[in-house]
DNA sequence: GTGAAAGCGCTAACAC
DNA sequence: GTGTTAGCGCTTTCAC
């Protein structure tokens, strides 16, 4: 199949390249007459602009490339954020004739500095999205500023100007979550924390406090157990808390894995699940809701932020009004795992 | 950054451009005192190619579409899937320098020719990955086939000449699954069949049939329930099944989904797995490892046909040496829920 | 409103 | 071995 050119289009609508091409790109200076013209000539050549061509001389791909760490260095555990991330990017690509080019890499990689760079100067995608935890890794990060394309960051580390950050509230919602747990009826409420090397989920933890305070109530040390963000550390945080002379009757874990692991040891030890001890998690991944009882969660966006992420990425005037922190709010998720107590 | 050019490369190392061109492409006929001068230049000025000149002037893109049904619409529970195909087919494109593009689009969509016709007439992919069940779309292939660019069809519902068709051994497997239950001591083994709108699932139940034929067993009506693939119909199943005055002792179903409906409902009726009953299912989907009892089931090795795809799409000399049906065999996965029968 | 001409950075075909 | 010359199909600048 021979691919139509502007040049065909031109010659059949008796008319210049330079006016086909206004009425491509729905410039303004186009006679109503020669656009429908024109117009006609695109249909019945069944023309499509050539990417390569138009990005050579204009400098963009309309090309998005998003990335992220290789889940299959994670056992594909993290397959429902990384879907969700895609589904976002695509469907704001998708209203604006751009195209989503994945790119996982391995975060512990040493030269995935060197190999972002070479993505972004061989492919040229007119944005990159940095998803966490690759999002916090200065180095990239700095590394890829030099190339003066946006950069995107989902829930990063840490801010670096010059970039855009695009975040959940995780020390509000977290908060949010205590709150609702004690509204429930819950006076002695634990919490699971995660590893804090990554900002987020430490940020998880200043919420559970800051609720605490709200409630007036005394963080109480061994209330808190300090885990890994394993399932295995989940368990252990269970036979921890459960083993205190006055335990919890609610555990809230830093994120699902750990709450299905206080689950699963909860059970072992024979506790029913929510009726003597209520359980939440966060991150509302897919096993949350296929586990029995459904896990109460907390819910990010990350389909919301990649696609805002996408959007601000083909909008330069978007780009330009806007903070370079944006904060898009999770949703608490109550299921089968949390109720009143007793 | 000011990305460097061919040209600046070659005032570098005093060469023209052709030269240095010949040495980033590793062509012959180039000395090696000007190509490691050359080398030298490239490195110093961290050449990168860009791929949209390249594109534009070899008409090659380095980049591969990846089409498949959109997850969302499907809530999701194809992510395994989706992931492993992205896998394999990334695995691929690491090794050779390519990128891959993802293109999700609703299957039942009308307009998905057309849609897919402007992704290559634009992108210019080198080629182009379809998954089932768009595989097997005639109307969408034919028109993919008129744009000259390689076809990889996984799993598809037909063949297509001009295509290429990469699929697993479904009738074999399924014929294996259904023998390794009867060699554990299974009499009676019951099947349910999926929707036999997917050519591959309707080979299943052909393959439970050459089974029984190898067994010299009859072919039992009752013992055949015809599902509709989803969790609900395995649910049905069971109910059935388990009903009939003389029920089978294991069930096989064409896909994990029902298999998991058929242990929920034996559950239920109070039987335990796989005590009373073995239970199989197909494909492997991520909810197999997490069930109680793991779920025994077939695996298709979706990443390793998905690079496939992708390798062939690469290297035009394969592709013309090879056949253009190819199998990849799948494998049983004996878990938990398949042992010896009473 | 419209068009001519000059590139974008590369590869291809052919000299030398 | 190496260089020269045309483009690839589009956008951009500027002239009309």
């Amino acid at each position: 199949m021979q691919r139509a050119t502007l040049e065909d289009v031109a010659t059949l609508a008796g008319v210049s390249i330079k006016t086909v091409s206004r009425v491509v790109n729905r410039e303004p200076n186009v006679s109503l007459s020669t656009m429908e013209r024109v117009s006609k000539a695109i249909k019945s050549l069944n023309y499509q602009p050539n990417l390569s061509a138009r990005n050579l001389a204009s400098q963009r791909s309309h090309l998005i490339a998003l990335v992220y760490d290789d889940p299959s260095t994670y056992q594909m555990a993290s397959a429902g954020y990384i879907l969700e991330m895609q589904e976002g990017a695509l469907r704001a690509c998708k209203n604006n004739h751009y195209d989503l080019l994945i790119h996982p890499c391995n975060y512990r990689s040493d030269n995935i500095k060197q190999e972002l760079l070479s993505l972004v100067q061989q492919v040229r995608p007119d944005g990159i999205i940095l998803a966490a935890p690759i999002s916090g890794k200065s180095g990239v990060v700095k590394s890829l500023l030099a190339t003066e394309i946006p950069i995107m960051l989902l829930s990063p580390g840490k801010k670096f100007s010059g970039s855009y950050s695009i975040a959940t509230n995780d020390l509000e919602i977290s908060s949010t979550m205590t709150l609702y747990l004690a509204s429930i009826g819950h006076e002695s409420i634990a919490f699971v924390a995660g590893n804090s090397s990554h900002r987020a989920v430490s940020n998880r933890l200043l919420g559970y406090k800051k609720a605490l305070e709200t409630l007036q109530r005394p963080l109480v040390k061994n209330f808190v157990f300090q885990g890994d963000n394993s399932v295995g550390s989940g368990e252990e945080a269970a036979r921890n808390l459960l083993g205190l002379k006055s335990p919890p009757t609610a555990i809230f874990a830093a994120n699902d894995d750990m709450a299905i692991g206080v689950m699963r040891q909860a059970r072992i030890l024979g506790l029913t699940i929510p009726d003597d001890l209520s359980i939440a998690g966060f991150d509302d991944i897919t096993l949350a809701r296929l586990v029995s009882p459904t896990l109460t969660t907390v819910r990010q966006p990350l389909a919301a932020m990649a696609e805002r992420a996408a959007e601000l990425i083909m909008d330069e005037k978007l780009r330009r009004e806007c903070p370079e922190l944006q904060i898009v709010p999770a949703e608490l998720q109550i299921r089968e795992s949390t109720r009143n107590p007793n």
